[in-house]
DNA sequence: AGCAAGTTGTCGGTTACCCGACATTTAAAA
DNA sequence: TTTTAAATGTCGGGTAACCGACAACTTGCT
């Protein structure tokens, strides 16, 4: 069974809050607690698929490593997201790796026993789609922003959504986030010095604080301005 | 009732090939044929859900054009593939246009009609979330290239995905591509003059034959090392 | 307190790609 | 056949972002 706090955590989230009490149950029922260290990998690229997981704490990075040795990242994932669940549907092999930014909180559950829930009730595919459409929906926009945006608008729209935990939290909590430069640089596919320019840039108009592994948003309204082109 | 053409296209689709018998001849019965010109819109952003599309026939982008009037692809979609099936899941509003980059043919299922199909068999979702799913690995692949690949490996990379026919079609037909250079720049997200560049460039290695509004590829196997890195 | 590891600030050289410009070619319409 | 619009080939200036380098700072470990 799972610790209290997580599970006041989970139900903070918009998937599970919405899903049918026999799928939370199952969740609460069957789900299992691994603590990861930082650098460690969860799955990786060609593994056959073993189940779908959750983040409680911390921060995965979903991308790819390739021979030349230079890094991905196609989403990062963190509290409280799910991932893992593309190859439970298509049942194709892992298409990137999962490996931990920085020590993390995950839940897992098997793949015998999703697959066993899913067969018993194979309405609660409706609820794996969801999963699917609101990381498609966030990728394609992704696609679009890397195409349309600057960097300086892509880093004022990442800050936005960090807040807004990624469309997953019901209430947006405080005005701070943790993360290291170099971290921000993955997120966005650009490099450590450019975000660093970036973030001065904001910091100079009074939008920010930044401070060592910490951003504090002070003007949240002239963050979405810069972020959705509402300047003029 | 589909022209018998039309149904065969259809057949030859993966997807569609996997459906039960119920799902394949509710499509077969539903969908509605439309006609439609070049740069005719099917929806726009912030449309609310009327219903899911494949292409038969020409071309579609699904994207977004912003207040600055730059054009952004998210995802180009051709024969045969389905789209619009995001707002089905979450029903939220389309989060972008889909446009006919050239006149094309294409397939309308009303919401109403497969709103109640999918009450009637709820197992049907899976069907769902093997669309969405499709295009999140694909997403995922393109968001990935874009940061470890030049334009000249995903250039090649593009040209063998539209032989395959974007991992739909049963087997690969021909080895000629109708595209002009402007279209592909736009698949590509780079400049008309850059393409132009790299296809000669790819014409020099004697991989490909360009010539107007067409590709040939001569040699598929150095495409193929060049996508993917095999050089070494 | 002192050291090591990680993070941040900052500088220029390099480069891939953009973008405007314009001549040329192709295909289809008049 | 002539005309017109669209597509292609090619040049060079401009620039956003990369990348290596290195000093300065923060934090945690011993």
């Amino acid at each position: 069974m799972l610790d209290a706090l997580y599970v006041k955590q989970l139900e903070n989230n918009v998937w599970f809050s919405e899903l049918p009490s026999i799928f939370q149950n199952f969740i609460l029922d069957k789900a299992q607690l691994l603590h990861i260290k930082k650098d460690q990998n969860i799955f990786l690229s060609g593994d056959t698929f073993n189940g779908i997981y959750a983040v409680l704490e911390g921060t995965i990075s979903l991308g790819y490593i390739n021979i030349q040795g230079k890094e991905a990242v196609a989403a990062i994932v963190e509290p409280i997201m799910w991932f893992g669940e593309i190859s439970l549907v298509d049942q194709q092999p892992r298409s990137h790796d999962a490996i931990a930014v920085r020590s993390a909180i995950i839940l897992h559950i098997h793949a015998q026993d999703l697959i066993q829930l899913l067969e018993q009730h194979s309405q609660f595919w409706f609820y794996i789609a969801k999963l699917t459409t609101q990381k498609l929906r966030f990728a394609f926009l992704e696609l679009i922003s890397i195409q349309t945006q600057t960097i300086y608008q892509r880093l004022a729209q990442r800050l936005i959504t960090i807040l807004g935990g990624y469309g997953n939290l019901l209430h947006i909590e405080n005005n701070i986030i943790h993360l290291s430069q170099e971290q921000l640089a993955q997120m966005l596919v650009c490099s450590r010095q450019t975000i660093n320019q970036e973030l001065h840039n904001l910091e100079k108009e009074g939008i920010i604080q930044v401070s060592f592994k910490k951003i504090e948003v002070i003007d949240y309204q002239k963050l979405q301005n810069i972020a959705y082109n509402l300047n003029d």
